[in-house]
RNA sequence: CGGGGCGUAGCUCAGUCUGGCUAGAGCGCGUGGUUUGGGACCACGAGGCCGCAGGUUCGAAUCCUGUCGCCCCGACCA
């Protein structure tokens, strides 16, 4: 095989650039950070944004190879957007405003261009342009565009080293169609998408898992993340514990509350309670359990007063509310607007008394009876409701966060972990498409807006969550499919001529059967290579020494296991090869 | 954007409360020597605008004011 242009044709780790750190870099917190540090793999330039180091770098491009293959192989076409935008497209899908501060702008002298350049946080609105100029019938259609690219975004808190940033590198790929449903619809390039990201993360080592999003807007099935579970991740991940179900927190539906029948039918009771506004303190004050609460939440949805009831010790899901309202927009009313409907201060808000306005109460709202609730009268609450006798619901559905103890649809009790989302897939319908004029004409010669399907994945985020779901308290364990080397040859005793021309025989044997090989070259005291080596997380080790080669012998040791075995000079060549292909 | 913490050598940190000699240690780095199967040892050495700016003072890493940066928690997250 021949080598890479420019690089020595032996990878001497004394010719390389490796920069490993006994000592945790204190700002770094969570295990995949630290360890990218203290390997050598990344170096901070300024808040979430990295220079890739060399070993890193090799990572990081094997991770994009084995993405363009999937992507080629789902015939996804390549092509690559630039980073600066005008923000007239911006301004005309509407996502200067959606974005806020997110969109990163450059600042000019008055209306000069760079006033009017963003840097792209994504590509929806630059290929959504590229489609409406180039594609004008079905015949052209579909058609599935992708490129691995540098996105900004102006994050308000990068964190955990990458899987965080400000600056980061993205597969994004779009997809074009001129139906949703059947042959060449989006239904068949999604799935197509959602079908290639389960190979790119099993080939990438990663125990990943797809599970239902949040599709916002849009409706339907039409969303899914997919997963790596991971105390440093930021969402939340439920399953069921039969396997039958998995779904981002956002989106998780629970079985419904069964009837407790524990009510006692308490007369309606107004009571005082001065100052008493939040569950906590009007439970604690009326020494209930916040489980015996009616929480009454007000919002503003599409411009109209909404009202959200839930149990006390529950949260209001917003995304569930959104679509079960069937609004685009819901934010939480402002104190005045409260006050205006109930009468009462913030916090003394109940549904008893409330005509003129929707409520929609969570499902376990339905069966509490001898429940306690805002007055609409400061400083009172309500104790003996009871919904059906003091107040009518007209609506309820499952509008809630899903909690501990909760199960699922079909009666598996649900468990929560946290979670890193390493790829995306979506349909998008026509918004942009729409927005922008991207049509075709059909057969008939009628023009349609495209419909569109988008499909992320966090390059750098897969490298990080790799680490994270494979490492030990020496260091990294790669998979094989993403080590920046598959082989590591611990040279010991390296002013032995022996020890050198067998090290360098194995380099070059497996070298020249397309394997990656780092040769460990360096006159260090063993304990030096040994550590770096596990550091590193080469998964394979090779330790040739004076005192194996006396005996006629080097060693292999495996990475993930620690295991050694001794295999014999003349045909360690060989043998390893058969072993690496067994892996 | 709210709350908390931290800025002293490449890294980890001491010194700051209570101002005072030439600003320290370990790791790492350089030179020489001894070592060599799980982060060796000895000797010598290089390396600092103590984040930045202003102020107080005879004197500031240390006190005061401002400012910038970084980390953590929360909010936010196509």
């Amino acid at each position: 095989m021949d080598s890479v242009p420019g690089i020595p044709i032996r990878m001497k780790w004394s010719q390389f650039f490796i920069v490993t750190a006994k000592e945790t870099p204190a700002d770094a917190v969570v295990p995949s950070h630290q360890l990218m540090l203290r390997a050598g793999l990344i170096r901070q330039v300024v808040a979430g944004a990295y220079t890739y180091l060399p070993l890193g770098l090799r990572t990081l491009r094997k991770i994009e190879a084995i993405v363009r293959e999937e992507m080629n192989r789902a015939g996804a076409i390549e092509v690559s957007m630039p980073a600066m935008h005008p923000i007239e497209l911006w301004e005309q899908t509407g996502r200067v405003a959606a974005m806020g501060d997110v969109l990163l702008r450059l600042h000019g002298r008055g209306d000069d261009w760079r006033s009017r350049t963003v840097l792209g946080p994504t590509h929806e609105e630059i290929i959504t342009e590229h489609a409406r100029t180039y594609i004008n019938s079905y015949k052209q259609l579909p058609v599935t565009f992708y490129q691995i690219q540098t996105k900004f975004r102006g994050e308000a808190r990068p964190k955990s080293g990458v899987l965080r940033t400000r600056e980061f590198l993205m597969k994004d790929a779009y997809s074009f169609h001129t139906s949703k449903h059947g042959p060449g619809g989006l239904d068949d390039g999604y799935q197509a998408m959602y079908d290639a990201y389960c190979r790119i993360f099993a080939r990438c080592g990663l125990p990943y898992i797809a599970v239902e999003a949040d599709s916002g807007p849009i409706g339907g099935d039409a969303s899914h993340e997919f997963m790596v579970e991971t105390d440093a991740g930021e969402d939340f991940l439920v399953k069921s514990e039969d396997g039958s179900y998995a779904a981002n927190l956002e989106r998780a539906e629970v079985a419904p509350v069964e009837d407790g029948k524990d009510g006692r039918n308490a007369p309606l009771t107004v009571v005082p309670t001065p100052g008493h506004t939040t569950i906590e303190q009007v439970s604690a004050f009326l020494r209930c359990t916040p489980a015996r609460m009616i929480k009454t939440i007000i919002y503003v949805a599409d411009g109209q007063p909404l009202i959200a009831l839930v149990r006390g010790d529950h949260n209001v899901n917003e995304p569930k509310l959104k679509r079960v309202a069937g609004v685009l927009n819901l934010e939480p009313a402002d104190p005045a607007l409260i006050k205006n409907l109930t009468e009462a201060d913030v916090g003394y808000a109940g549904p008893v008394g409330l005509s003129n306005v929707r409520i929609i109460a969570d499902q376990a709202v339905t069966v509490m009876h001898d429940a306690i609730t805002g007055a609409n009268r400061t400083d009172h609450h309500l104790t003996g409701v009871n919904p059906g006798r003091d107040f009518e619901i007209k609506e309820s559905a499952d509008i809630r966060e899903a909690v501990p103890g909760d199960r699922a649809k079909n009666g598996a009790p649900l468990t929560f972990r946290k979670c890193i989302e390493v790829g995306h897939v979506f349909k998008l319908g026509t918004k942009y498409s729409d927005a922008l004029g991207a049509t075709f004409l059909d057969e008939k010669g009628a023009s349609h807006p495209m419909i569109m399907g988008c499909y992320g994945i966090g390059v750098n985020r897969i490298l990080a969550a790799a680490i994270e779901a494979s490492h030990d308290a020496n260091g990294i364990i790669w998979p094989a499919s993403i080590a920046p080397f598959r082989v590591i040859i611990c040279s010991l005793d390296t002013r032995e001529a022996d020890v050198m021309s067998t090290s360098e025989k194995l380099h070059d044997e497996l070298e020249s059967r397309g394997v990656d090989v780092l040769w460990d070259d360096r006159d260090q005291r063993p304990g030096v290579k040994f550590k770096d080596a596990d550091l590193i997380g080469i998964p394979v080790r090779i330790t040739v020494g004076k005192k194996g080669l006396a005996e006629g012998v080097v060693e292999v040791t495996t990475r993930k296991d620690g295991q050694t075995q001794r295999l014999g000079v003349a045909g360690a060549g060989v043998e390893l090869l058969r072993l690496l292909q067994g892996r």
